[in-house]
DNA sequence: ATCACTGCAAAGTCTTTGCAGTTCC
DNA sequence: GGAACTGCAAAGACTTTGCAGTGAT
């Protein structure tokens, strides 16, 4: 049986300890749909059961392993985390903010094929890649 | 003969007036190679030029009217602008920073899949693409 | 017991807002 | 002349840092 779901083993193998606040925000991200900003976590969590400072630095650990990703979705100046599970992209409604996912198929190629035409880049190592329209709603 | 080039057209064009600040930047803006903080773009410009202030009102201006993009290229919490000429990604050396453009030539196709597979969207208008890895000086 | 983690307070960075004066059309 | 633009000062939002205490292994 596959530990990937378990908070504990996956901070533990990561080499983190498995403090109460960390486990909970696992168990949070894991259900979350959408990446959220630290304020939202934060409320999520319950402000009186982790603090602000603790979350920012647990989620910079986090984000250095690879465990959750870091999001840009333009919505406004601050950061959004989501768990790392499968990797996938977003699409943004620029008006209400309401974010769906969706599996690329051709990046990994175009991904290879701009790091050998490239003249200046050796690796590439990772990227980004968001939609933004209009959902039914607002449109 | 296309007016494109020309900082003061452009700004008119867009219903702005053609102050000695906006056109400066317009013309810093169409010699850089890759975006630039707010912070850099006052420094080039000179501090006593153009107040910190001001520029945020112009590059906020400018991108609402699609003059000018705002990229997020990983590397710190500041913003970074550039021109918007013909559509481009970057390739961002996660080390030094290093920026090479490059062109996509299958984001449009892969924008209308998405639309048409989407259940909750209906328009797709815009997208980002940024590739990150290490370049030959880093690796 | 040790070292990672936490909370609190404080500071730092980037960005926005208010308002009065100035400039472009 | 009037609306757009600017500068200055101040506030606001988000994030980081220092340090002493706490808790997981």
């Amino acid at each position: 049986m596959n530990s990937s779901h378990d908070p504990r083993s996956t901070l533990h193998r990561a080499g983190y300890r498995a403090t109460t606040g960390r486990v909970t925000l696992l168990n949070l991200l894991a259900q979350e749909a959408k990446p959220l900003t630290v304020a939202e976590l934060h409320k999520k969590i319950g402000v009186q059961s982790m603090n602000e400072v603790t979350l920012y630095r647990a989620l910079e650990s986090l984000a250095s392993s690879g465990i959750v990703a870091r999001v840009d979705l333009r919505q406004d100046r601050a950061a959004r985390y989501e768990l790392r599970g499968k990797h996938h992209h977003h699409i943004v409604c620029t008006a209400c903010g309401a974010v769906e996912d969706f599996s690329d198929t051709v990046c990994d190629s175009l991904t290879k094929k701009v790091a050998q035409r490239s003249s200046s880049f050796k690796t590439i190592s990772d990227h980004s890649m968001e939609l933004f329209g209009l959902c039914r709603n607002c449109f």
